[in-house]
DNA sequence: CGTAACTTGAACACTACCGTTCAAATTGGC
DNA sequence: GCCAATTTGAACGGTAGTGTTCAAGTTACG
């Protein structure tokens, strides 16, 4: 019990292949939420053993994957401003990680169909109330509308970046247009009347 | 050749049970994508060998369940008068069919995983038409934004739909508020400057 | 350089789903 | 009531994914 269940040691080679796997796993995830272990071992360029070496498992892997790409987001959210007007702080928002939300997203939806609701709540509750909260702040300051739940707002901000992805990944919208798509959706629906 | 693939009569209990079937297989699809022929077949309260005597593969009962979907869509689409203002047309269109919309939205997708895209385009083309349509005449008469592209707009009320579908699903959105949430989000999204 | 850590493919058992066959039971329609 | 259409479960073979084992190969690192 004295040290961690991981080795304090591993040797570098391991160290960077756990790296990679968890890039695919985001990757692959967030493009097929029923990825296979294979495909996820393919895309990061090593054996299916090798992954089970590890991870335990899938459920691990995909639970490792979120952990992974949620604490991306933390970091990303945590090193912004966003104590400025709600609008300009949305649009920051918006123009530098619309694309890490969306793939968070995916993932999510990933683990929602092989990890127990709760445990995924609770890692997804911290990194969503950053955005929820910036919401809140807008609808208090009086520039976004109150006519509708908070929680709406927030659900339709993270639909249209989801939708943005979605229609990016088809070919129907320029990723360079993307954020400004969102952005000016978002504003204009949170507008007060 | 003389006669229509189907048997001009089928006993009045197939039919209700092919209908039963296709009834479960909308439901069970909007809901997973990936719902299997089993799962399928015990919602319609059917054996799995009866669904696979009236449709040969999954694929096939997948590409029918769509095909009914689109079709009431199309139905009820007909039937409204979306002739007047733009703004009360789209308040009309989603008040009476975002349910319908956002279930064809899901099989649809349900169809891509297992469909080639042209068949899936094929039977989706006609539809959305109606919808962009509505889009485009509210762009020309001046009452919708036309600082975003038609077909940027039109997702956009595909994606808050199927967003307030799954909010709908999940709880965490009151089915009777849904209709109301969709057009006040929808219609300030699209309202000029 | 030598060893332990690590990687790898092949092979295995297990499960889940698909699609089929068959023989028996049920039931609609005339 | 009779017959043919229909339903049904059980069983089968085939495919694909998961997770494990093993033995052989490779490589980081002291």
């Amino acid at each position: 019990m004295t040290r961690p269940l991981a080795k304090p040691t591993r040797r570098a080679d391991a160290q960077h292949n756990v790296e990679r796997i968890l890039e695919a796993a985001v990757s692959c995830l967030s493009r097929d939420p029923d990825a296979s272990v294979s495909e996820i071992a393919q895309a990061a360029r090593v054996g299916r053993v090798t992954l089970y070496g590890h991870f335990p498992s899938r459920d691990a892997l995909v639970e490792a994957a979120l952990t992974r790409v949620l604490a991306e987001g933390e970091e990303l959210l945590a090193g912004l401003d966003l104590t400025g007007d709600p609008r300009d702080a949305l649009r920051v928002l918006i123009r530098s990680s619309w694309l890490l939300i969306a793939q968070s997203s995916a993932v999510l939806e990933a683990a929602q169909a092989s990890l127990p609701p709760e445990r995924v709540h609770e890692l997804h509750a911290e990194p969503a109330r950053r955005v929820d909260q910036l919401i809140r702040r807008g609808q208090d300051e009086g520039v976004f509308r109150v006519d509708l739940p908070a929680s709406w707002l927030t659900s339709v901000l993270h639909h249209i970046m989801k939708g943005a992805a979605v229609d990016v990944a088809s070919g129907q919208v320029d990723r360079a247009d993307a954020p400004r798509l969102i952005s000016e959706t978002v504003l204009a629906a949170y507008r007060v009347d």
